[in-house]
DNA sequence: TTGGGTCTGTGACAATATCACCGACACAGG
DNA sequence: CCTGTGTCGGTGATATTGTCACAGACCCAA
């Protein structure tokens, strides 16, 4: 890890960009690939039905962007990079990339350790969206966007693409949460009342 | 391609398995990578819920078993493989996989190609099984296993998983297509009518 | 204060999923 | 030839989710 460390920071060039910045997407395929370094990228799909969905996000350290690596040898894709934070990342061109898959095991098993991860959670979420009810999706994706605090700063319509349903879908669960005094409601937010029923009925999944 | 060719001939041992076997799967994780030579392995998973859906299909010579490799690395899932066909592949040691990716730059192409089709095609699948109806899905299906033939050999119950939907709603749109005369229907197969409306009604989705 | 844009609420209806059955068919054993 | 037994497909009732067409509430800037 340190000599590639070294090695990837020194052949590579760090780059920022505010949040709400296109990373990738149609038309957008970047040159080289981009190790997250800190802030958090979504990546979502616009399906020719018009419908958005988020499929996933890369958090810094964690994963990195190595899917847009996987990306990039598939140019036909339909997914988009935003940056959801300020953003900064290593940039590291396909050939570096290439030099330390070629030298270095353990950075092979880092790389093949994300695909997999990354694998194994698209297989999870075709799960859920094929067979999960909607109110355990809803509940689990609030706790998950809550990230501890009791408050979130979204619309009804962010929170219906993250599950790949329809707004209404999400006013009409969000009012059930808040009829039965799970949830409280603002314009543009959510405020969580009951931390642990919502995990008893997000949990009804895994 | 032929001298690694060669190398990966010689390091692994040539299995075959009978039609039905299932190849890996929870609590049945392989020793080592297959790669494809003859026959097809359908990878399908069991939800918590009890509901099976297809995820794909892996073709002799095509992408090669590489999930599999995939999978090694997380072993905790769900998904798994059933040879479809009788089946022939070649077992290759984890570290003399680990040995062509760092020597042969044509092998680590090959497999990060697969890689990235294997994740495009999964977010294609969510985009399906999120937003596509259900009538232009099984159109699409249909097609997909006909193979060319106006005969498929499957039951309603099967047709189901491939699609993670209930036998009912296959039964019900597949009466639908019956009365409409693009198919015809016998116990335990369906017949392609008219495959150029059934394309037709696939094609709303792409 | 008056727009225009965004956000949320609502009713009617369509599509799909779920549940609880039932009958038809295939096939092996008596 | 019958008769179980298991698989396969059909059907109605109901629940859940998605779609469409609005309307009202809120926010901010001109």
């Amino acid at each position: 890890e340190p000599a590639i460390k070294a090695q990837l920071l020194a052949r590579s060039a760090v780059v920022t960009a505010p949040a709400g910045t296109v990373i990738f997407g149609p038309g957008k395929s970047p040159e080289n690939m981009l190790f997250l370094l800190a802030g958090t990228v979504r990546v979502q799909q616009v399906s020719d039905t018009g419908h958005e969905i988020v499929l996933y996000r890369i958090e810094a350290g964690e994963s990195c962007v190595l899917t847009t690596a996987c990306l990039l040898a598939y140019d036909d894709y339909a997914a988009t990079g935003i940056a959801e934070t300020d953003v900064r990342a290593a940039a590291v061109p396909r050939d570096v990339f290439d030099d330390l898959v070629a030298q270095s095991k353990s950075f092979r098993n880092f790389v093949f350790a994300a695909f997999s991860k990354r694998i194994t959670d698209l297989f999870l979420m075709i799960d859920e969206v094929a067979f999960q009810r909607i109110d355990v999706r809803l509940a689990d994706k609030l706790l998950k966007l809550s990230h501890g605090d009791d408050r979130i700063a979204t619309t009804h319509q962010k929170l219906a693409v993250e599950l790949g349903t329809a707004r209404e879908v999400v006013s009409r669960q969000l009012q059930e949460f808040q009829r039965r005094g799970w949830i409280a409601q603002a314009r543009g937010a959510v405020m969580i009342a009951d931390r642990a029923v919502l995990q008893d009925v997000a949990r009804h999944h895994g």
